[in-house]
DNA sequence: ATGCCAAACGCTGTTTGA
């Protein structure tokens, strides 16, 4: 069972990027993120169309969140991270698919910092730490996959120094990653590749992709039920060069 | 210290965000 996440970066316009890389990844569970699209103007036939059913969590202008499912509909277990009814942000969803629950994030950037998005993104973390504890005291295969906004640790960036003064590399926001880890979670990605440079985005300014100036920030966390099952894990480089290419790419797990 | 870029919205540029 393939596992994948993959920020789009607008699905309307990601589209034909999108089935592509379905067709070719062929992934049984998609989780995407920043479909920066209305629930009523959710691509749904052509995803359909592509094999997938889905559930989806949008909002116009920016956020939203949908879990694909290959052949099958996802069967929907909430929308929106508890804790805050006062957030408006499409910003989690979830779904159980061939018996794995599955979260599709979309964790707060938090840029600039300091200030109130830096702590909404503190606020945000703490929630989804709540909630992951849950789940994870549920002792069944959990794969929550998406955006953290959180670069780990040095290794995970091109540039320490460029990226000191960023959200992504704050000690508040590595403690917070660490933090929900420490419930038992596995990251899928260094389970599987515990040294090298993996990284999941590449700016779309100041020459990223072509100077490999990346940061690994996308993230599957999988219970002990589902790291238990853990066969591979990777991330699929070669679509940040394509043409209308997201500035994230799909990055997946295979669960036995 | 600033802009580099992209998408949405809606209109020939502005806003939002990363």
């Amino acid at each position: 069972m393939k596992i994948a996440t993959y920020n789009v970066n607008g699905i309307r316009s990601r589209l034909p990027r999108l089935i592509e890389w379905l067709e070719e990844a062929k992934p049984d569970v998609a989780c995407l993120q920043e479909l920066k699209c209305a629930d009523e103007i959710f691509p749904e036939a052509e995803i359909r169309d592509a094999g997938y059913g889905a559930v989806w969590h949008g909002q116009k202008g920016f956020n939203g969140v949908a879990i694909l499912a290959k052949g099958c509909d996802p069967e929907e277990t909430g929308r929106g991270l508890p804790g805050d009814p006062e957030d408006a942000h499409s910003r989690y969803i979830e779904a159980v698919v061939g018996g794995v629950t599955v979260g599709s994030i979309y964790l707060p950037n938090g840029n600039p910092q300091p200030g109130p998005k830096f702590d909404y993104k503190l606020a945000w973390m703490e929630r989804l730490r709540c909630h992951a504890e849950g789940l994870f005291a549920g002792e069944r295969p959990v794969v929550l996959a998406g955006d953290y906004n959180v670069i780990p640790q040095d290794e995970d960036t091109f540039s320490v120094r460029a990226m000191a003064g960023d959200a992504l590399t704050q000690p508040e926001s590595r403690a917070a990653f660490r933090a929900l880890l420490a419930q038992g979670w596995t990251d899928a990605i260094r389970a599987r590749h515990p040294s090298g440079r993996l990284y999941t985005f590449w700016d779309y300014q100041a020459g990223a992709w072509a100077r490999d100036a990346g940061f690994r920030i996308d993230h599957l966390l999988l219970s002990p039920a589902a790291a238990d099952r853990l066969a591979d894990a990777g991330v699929d480089k070669a679509i940040r060069g394509r043409e209308k290419a997201s500035d994230h790419v799909p990055t997946w797990v295979v669960l036995r």
